[in-house]
DNA sequence: CGGACCTTTGAGAGCAGTCAATGCTGGTGG
DNA sequence: CCACCAGCATTGACTGCTCTCAAAGGTCCG
């Protein structure tokens, strides 16, 4: 099997990704023709609760979600589980080990899952003709540095619901194909797990939920969520 | 005046560079062969309170802090001031802004403060004798990515006093130069831009700093800082 | 010396955390 | 097909911490 073709055969798979909209590149061969392909590593499949990798762990390269959904938690020294972000598809993550060289927090997935991995040496040649995809690449690497600043923004609020709405209101941007609104959607995170990345006790993230519910913002099934009042629902996130 | 010398001219402003340690560059030449000169505007120098750029303002480039502080700040709708981050001496900001093409935060100085700013263009131009630079870039990038992953784990604890303790040691940590251990320091931001910054109120953060003092491990003077035991602050920061 | 800004301190109310118990759901095996 | 079980989610009661409001004290600068 060839690895750099392999990884990037499917077009359902790599339709979504954020290495790719970059200015025209529809051109023939359509999806298969991946311009990132000689950069990857063979996609890997994950199952639920397995481990990508660990904090400490040598950098292996950075990482692309291409199906499903990770965490990147830590440890207080208590014990007590952070979760310092969620990856769904499209995304990139591992970058914080590019400077330190190893990574700094584990990487678990929250489903089965599967990644698209890319050799940091790939990353740092200086290969010509590589030059063009490393300029994209250092495009995606900013999207993802800029992705942590709406996560500081959100903890920075100080009243619970706003956290919560807020956190909704982005993962339902995350979530949704551009282009496309999302009605309904199925959150690939326990309540605990929120909590830990949301900074509150998981049992107020269930009241915050059957508030929204209560005030007919979402309808809410377990980690099946449907929107009701999206406009409300941005209201909230940004108001107050 | 030549700008790219300029910018790198003084061996004491680029003795903490974040660019500048790597392997082996004690060269003869010292410090003012600056091997990010060519890539460098002129040195720029901001008055207290002045503005770097606005949220929204086009990218012009990637900074690095020479001397002085500055802190990132967004409003939320409701007119808050938040406080995403401050930048010290040797730190780059504006990396978020490598993807969007402009800026998401507005950047203030806290007191008179010297940037040296590197133009978007020459990162991504792929000229080769600039390839060892841009790999040496990419590094001090994601060396900036890892830095806003503590400020997430930092606004996850919930109890105030760990915020203010993590807060103070790491904040010990960014400004002490490597192979020192600072004794006291001088805070660069007030009481309320911690307050934004940590998520707190600054009542909160000023009785935090009473109650460190009042148990013997710092001494406090408006914003200098005696650090009295470092061991207690730093067990402070990382148990409970 | 005056004034603006910053910091500290106090008192009270409200919100979120903790502890505890019940309910629900999805998967497994009888 | 149903019973059971484990993990997850919801709800309630109470405590405690942090926010808010308010005022006084300090510090730095003009």
């Amino acid at each position: 099997m060839d690895p750099a073709s392999d990884s990037c055969r499917s077009g359902r798979l790599c339709a979504r990704c954020v290495l790719r909209p970059v200015a025209g590149q529809p051109g023939p061969g359509g999806d298969a023709s991946c311009p990132f392909a000689p950069l990857a590593e063979p996609l890997r499949q994950l199952a639920r609760g397995e481990r990508l990798h660990a904090g400490g762990d040598e950098l292996d390269g950075v990482t692309l979600v291409v199906e499903g959904a990770l965490k990147s938690v830590c440890f207080a020294p208590d014990g007590e589980e952070q979760v310092l972000a969620f990856h769904l598809p499209g995304e990139l993550l591992g970058l914080d080990a590019l400077s330190a060289g190893r990574h700094g927090s584990d990487v678990v997935a929250l489903s089965s899952a599967i990644v698209c991995q890319f050799p940091v040496d790939g990353l740092l040649s200086r290969a010509t003709p590589r030059a063009v995809a490393q300029g994209r690449l250092l495009r995606a690497i900013g999207e993802s540095a800029a992705r942590d600043r709406p996560q500081v923004q959100l903890l920075l609020r100080r009243q619970a619901a706003e956290r919560i709405a807020l956190f909704l209101d982005r993962l339902l941007i995350r979530m949704q194909p551009p282009g496309e609104s999302l009605v309904e959607l199925t959150l690939p995170m326990s309540r605990d797990d929120i909590a830990r990345h949301i900074g509150l006790a998981l049992e107020t993230v269930s009241r915050g939920f059957t508030r929204l519910q209560d005030d007919g913002v979402i309808r809410v099934l377990g980690r099946h969520i449907e929107i009701r009042d999206p406009d409300a629902l941005a209201r909230l996130a940004r108001r107050s």
